[in-house]
DNA sequence: ATGATGTCCTGGGCGC
DNA sequence: TGCGCCCAGGACATCA
């Protein structure tokens, strides 16, 4: 369940093999993911120079020569594999194929197609309608506890629900939302309007630490994206109370037990005794 | 307008 | 062992 951070490893990942590279032939293996690829997607890209790669909340931003941009969301099971030209047959849920002019092939594999390939004009990128109601970025400089108050303010419902909301902050999904909440004591039920001012910068300190440290903790696996397959370990990090149901609560001298509930359809895990 | 619910999809884990 | 059931979840569509 890729978030933000491997999106963001996934992105470094992905830069050696196709910046500055050119694509020479794209394979379309389906004709939808999660919603239709482009009937000129292919066309679009062959023969086009990779410029560089950006990432917008949980997508890649693949910017081409022509100011095309190929957008991509990786869904729940998305992962890119980068190896060299092996003449292999392509596996289960190869969907699409990126072939180099470097003889390296960079393969989109989703067994559960929640994932999105398509691609716009850079000049229409800002206000394409997957990123124009977008919120800040949670690591950039316009996140603060003011802006995350101001965006909660009026949200009658769960902080646990407003945060995966991609217009309160975005690139937060169920795990890193889980984590912050228990990294700043604050219950998943809390109602968004009633968080406070002193809880909304906690909650914005809370999410930069634990997004740049599951950050560098990919960045410290990336060597393996480029060796073997290349395939990206998503579920190498260490989390405090995601998938802990049942165990102590790590936050100190705490003494609680890790409980679960349903909220929105979603599990949540939280520490009742000391999540207030 | 806002919040709640349904939808897409497959693999893995579980119970019987 | 094998079958069927349920769950995982990001974000859009649709409904109230």
């Amino acid at each position: 369940m890729p978030e933000l951070p491997e999106v963001e490893t996934t992105r470094r990942g992905l830069a050696p093999a196709l910046e500055g590279a050119k694509i020479i032939r794209v394979i379309k293996r389906r004709d939808k993911i999660r919603i239709l690829i482009p009937d000129d997607f292919e066309k679009r890209i062959e023969g086009r120079k990779v410029a560089n790669i950006k990432r917008r909340a949980k997508y890649l931003q693949i910017y081409l020569d022509s100011d095309d941009v190929i957008i991509c969301h990786l869904g729940m099971s998305g992962k890119f594999i980068v190896k060299k030209n092996d003449n292999e047959p392509f596996a289960k849920h190869d969907h699409i194929i990126f072939q180099t002019d470097s003889d390296d092939m960079v393969i989109y594999n989703d067994p559960r197609r929640f994932g999105l390939m398509t691609i716009c004009h850079s000049s229409e990128l800002e206000q394409h309608k997957l990123f124009r109601d977008m919120a800040a970025e949670p690591l950039g400089n316009e996140f603060n506890g003011e802006y995350l108050l101001e965006k909660l303010a009026t949200r009658k419902t769960p902080i646990k629900t407003c945060l995966l909301d991609q217009k309160t902050v975005v690139g937060l999904g169920n795990i890193y939302v889980c984590e912050a909440l228990n990294m700043t004591k604050i219950s998943p039920t809390k109602m968004a309007n009633e968080i406070s001012a002193h809880e909304a910068e906690e909650l914005v300190s809370a999410i930069r630490n634990i997004l740049g440290r599951a950050i560098d903790a990919g960045g410290s696996s990336l060597k393996d994206f480029a060796r073997t397959d290349g395939d990206l370990g998503y579920f190498q990090h260490q989390f405090a109370i995601y998938g802990r149901e049942g165990e102590a609560c790590r936050n100190d001298g705490c003494g609680g037990t890790v409980g679960r509930i349903n909220q929105g359809g979603r599990s949540t895990f939280y520490c009742p005794e000391c999540q207030k």
